[in-house]
RNA sequence: CGGGGUAUAGCGCAGUCCGGUAGCGCACCUGGUUUGGGACCAGGGGGUCGCAGGUUCGAAUCCUGCUACCCCGACCA
């Protein structure tokens, strides 16, 4: 998608100089879009707007099934996306991908006493493994003589049948580390739900690793924190804050988690990916021993991490406008759409025929295109309903442009366009992809800086919770404190950020002693 | 699990108060004119009115009971 020598260029005077070659070439004009309106505003109602947009570019609906939705394949392409980069990144630190069941025997989940307390709340059950005809009303019931000697419990996550599982692996340390991922799809039945945000099903990968020691753990837990904000940041173009979470925020079953934390439009914060250090807990809870180098019989160290189809909802919120989706290049199913414009037969063939010409030629470097020559629907139509589906590129040709040599161009992410020469695409398309790329996630990080704030005072903390936004304070570390703090407020504090000094200070709200400011917010 | 709302064509809705041939917009089908920002004209197809009972000569409409979904809370990634 991108022509390596860009790397080694700087790529903005590159760019630069590419234009000013335009602007002598050919004359073109930068004009704003202005579109029918489909979906809710942002402004008006922002729950309602991602609701419509999420359903109005058929990423996903609503199933039969309270709770669980249908990933609609535009939405999946996407996901299929996020899935090979990530599990490209994954190999590449040298994990390997297995699949456990999808079952748990519901004796596994009281070994490890705070995991069970964490999950009990949410699980889906099965009970038993039969049906037969109900002679009542014709239809089919559950027979009650196939009770299952042991209930199952379908996934909410699968520490526990993998640390079973690991049991049998790992007697040496010569056996050690192991580093496993799987892709999967995990159950937890929630009150409420959203699509993508919150559904009683969704996709995730979650990796489970086990380690000789406590040191090579918490490494590994964040080596792969690293690898979640590098992917959010340089795939999903949003910035986020790499952190801790505090002991009543973090994964029940660890001894720490960190988190990647995204800021959304609305103000709310959204985490986006967990990586957990969970020191021995699930080793002991099931006997998980190996032989050391000085040979002594010690538990294993393991990490547990994960992104899910939350990510999606991460997507959408984080860039899209009220226009539609605004998808970044190195995600977008289609990165360009080429649509020909005509009135006769001969401009239809003309249009269609360069068209896909334009479309091979861009192939050949690695973009993705579609050509919509369908004569079932309008131009206009077409460029709504592409801008609504966030396609990064919109090329349009037309009997005017086959004479003069031109293509008219519009930008998804600026709603600009303007006309140039057809035989500068292939330099100017990757160029452009590239351009957009770095434009989404330098407004995203933008958007990051202007409503992340220092506050030093309870009602300043007051004020400016009601606004959204991070908010940067100082916090005396209790939990108590932290409880006191979401009651009144609703906020919680996100993470204590990685990358935070030293400074000393007085908690927001108690006045107590702090050593470093944490950050709080407002989140999904 | 509390509080509120909704259920009528594929989608969005009106009709319900005051019972009497089930409607509108979009979408769909046919033909024609159109096509550079969601085209227009003409014709056409499509609904056991969420489900189950009840009242009535007659129920989308009145009564009873279910169910599902949405929104707001409590809980969570």
């Amino acid at each position: 998608m991108m022509l390596p020598f860009y790397e080694v260029l700087n790529i903005g005077d590159y760019f630069l100089n590419l234009y000013s070659h335009f602007s002598i070439l050919i004359k073109y004009c930068t004009k704003h879009i202005k579109m029918a309106k489909v979906l809710t505003s942002r402004s008006e109602n922002y729950s309602q707007w991602y609701n419509d947009l999420v359903i109005k570019a058929d990423l996903a609906e609503n199933s039969a099934v309270r709770g669980c939705m249908v990933i609609k394949p535009y939405g999946y392409a996407i996901w299929e996306k996020i899935q090979a980069e990530l599990d490209r990144m994954f190999k590449e630190t040298d994990h390997v991908n297995a699949y456990f069941p999808l079952f748990i025997p519901k004796s596994f989940f009281s070994r490890e006493a705070q995991h069970v307390e964490g999950f009990a709340k949410e699980c889906a059950v099965v009970t038993h493994y039969r049906l037969m005809k109900d002679e009542e009303n014709g239809g089919l019931k559950v027979d009650p003589s196939a009770k299952l000697e042991e209930e199952l419990v379908v996934r909410p996550t699968s520490e526990t049948i993998i640390w079973n599982t690991y049991k049998n692996w790992i007697h040496s340390y010569r056996d050690l580390p192991i580093l496993i991922n799987q892709w999967a799809n995990v159950v937890r039945w929630e009150m409420r739900t959203r699509l993508f945000l919150r559904t009683a099903e969704f996709l995730w990968q979650e990796g489970h690793t086990a380690h000789e020691t406590s040191e090579e753990a918490v490494e590994e837990t964040l080596k792969i924190l690293g690898i979640y904000s590098t992917f959010a940041e340089e795939f999903l173009a949003i910035p986020v804050l790499k952190g801790l979470k505090t002991d009543s925020e973090k994964f029940a079953g660890a001894l720490d988690t960190y988190c990647i934390e995204a800021l959304m439009q609305d103000g709310k914060a959204l985490q986006a990916g967990t990586s957990h250090f969970l020191g021995q807990n699930f080793a002991k809870a099931f006997d998980v021993k190996y032989a050391s180098r000085e040979g002594r019989e010690e538990y294993v160290w393991a990490t547990s991490w994960g992104v899910s189809t939350r990510l999606m909802g991460a997507l959408v919120m984080a860039h899209s406008d009220d226009n539609g989706l605004v998808l970044p290049p190195k995600l977008a199913p289609q990165q360009v759409v080429i649509i020909p414009i005509y009135k006769t037969p001969e401009e239809y063939a003309a249009t269609r025929e360069r068209a896909h010409a334009i479309k091979d030629s861009l192939k050949k470097l690695g973009v993705s295109v579609k050509v919509d020559d369908r004569d079932t629907q309008k131009p206009g139509w077409k460029f709504a309903e592409y801008e609504l589906k966030g396609v990064p590129l919109r090329l349009a040709i037309g009997p005017r442009d086959m004479q003069n040599g031109t293509i008219e161009i519009a930008r998804r992410d600026t709603l600009t366009k303007e006309v140039i020469a057809q035989d500068q695409l292939t330099t100017v398309i990757p160029a452009l992809l590239d351009e957009i790329q770095r434009t989404i996630y330098n407004k995203a990080f933008k958007f990051r800086a202007e409503n992340t704030f220092n506050v030093d005072t309870w009602d300043e903390f007051l004020v400016q919770i009601e606004k959204g936004g991070f908010i940067s304070a100082h916090w005396d570390g209790d939990a108590a404190t932290e409880k006191m703090i979401q009651d009144e407020t609703k906020a919680t504090i996100r993470c204590i950020p990685l990358d935070s000094v030293a400074e000393a200070g007085l908690c927001v709200r108690t006045g107590k002693p702090s050593v470093r400011r944490v950050i709080f917010a407002r989140s999904y």
